[in-house]
DNA sequence: GTGGTCTAGACCACC
DNA sequence: GTGGTCTAGACCACA
């Protein structure tokens, strides 16, 4: 269900925060889907039950799952929601992002090339 | 010369490295340009020694300044250069954080008006 | 593991690294194998974890080990690769200190001779 | 007489040193000459006069020059002869590079080739 | 437990 | 004065 790279830079807690809400855009993790039990999901990525833990309770926090204490944790309902908001603002990141690359010399054609081939788009010549 | 955050999640090393290399690529330190050395700086930001060294360390392995035992650091006559072609390589990130808000349903349009915005660029409706 | 001279002018972390490298040339280090943790190679040694976490930092930087934090340092995967990609380029290092033995009189044959010898071979008189 | 740069990672002092010892070497010093002084060549040389003071001590202690006080600083009239024998035990480094570099999996033929080329040949076919 | 950052204060070589 | 290394001891995030 989760592909962990344990050597990665990236906590593994937040990377199981991340696939999770991937899932959830996908539309393969739907609203009142349970998620596993902390302990199934640490024997199956083999890591402490504490960094699944913690990667739930961000989850929680962050209003993309809900956990209700003694039944386990669920998809909330309106997740997919949150994180197309969410997305909204972290065009910011982008801007930030952007900025820096101009300051570095990088042309506005290189960026806006390489938006278009993240939509699966040449040159605009469909 | 720089301002430093000692509360951001971002070292202080590096933050005064970032800012060396943006004020390098602003082209408000040339190169041959004195860095302040470790002492005076460490005085000035409120800072260990040890941590402006860090950061200086850090520039200099990046081949950005070059520091001179007994001399003190200077701008490396191929800074900008040299920043410049990481900066090509950062277009990964960029992609890669597109595609992620791709997935999280913001549009191509979206994106490539920021772009235009870092541009100073409006949408056309001016 | 680590046979370290305090004395010596070249700095305890750059003795560390140098080691460190030389054990994965030599086949003893395996790509994924742990490093010594940093406080217990610093007991071991005798020297400050500082020290150490600074020839871990220098290793991690060069590609050679990759330090995973919560977890440990392990050999990294394609270490000897670039480890052996470095030495093509240490040949401009042979070339100068062959220039420099050529201007104080030593003849090729006895340069040659050296070189022969690395590689156990005499100079043919059994 | 002598071409520094203050931005190498070579001391200063060693830069004058080594290049005097070349000088001697090439017949462009001879027995007896006399080093500049010591403050006019920091003039000269833009430095301070107690690099060129700890150049010289340097060359003292090694024989290749003698210094007189009152007078100044005059190569000795066996330098040559001291550098051919240094040069000799200097093989031992070679033997220490070169070894090191086969552990990094640099063929004997790249070694010999090299130290070839530093005396102008190709590959034999004369 | 691990690695990573930071402070405090020391010593060295070099200029 | 400069940068560079080292020790001592602290705190943090992560597993």
């Amino acid at each position: 269900m989760f592909q962990i790279d344990p050597l990665s830079r990236i906590p593994i807690y937040e990377q199981i925060a991340e696939q999770t809400e991937k899932l959830i855009l996908l539309g393969l993790l739907l609203p009142g889907d349970p998620m596993p039990s902390v302990r199934s999901l640490s024997v199956e990525l083999g890591t402490n039950p504490n960094t699944i833990q913690k990667a739930y309770s961000e989850l929680d926090s962050r209003g993309t799952i809900c956990s209700v204490p003694g039944k386990g944790c669920f998809i909330s309902k309106d997740a997919k929601a949150v994180l197309e908001k969410r997305a909204k603002q972290r065009l910011g990141q982008l801007y930030t992002l952007c900025e820096s690359l101009k300051l570095a010399g990088v042309t506005m054609e290189e960026m806006t090339d390489t938006v278009r081939q993240v939509f699966g788009k040449g040159d605009g010549n469909t």
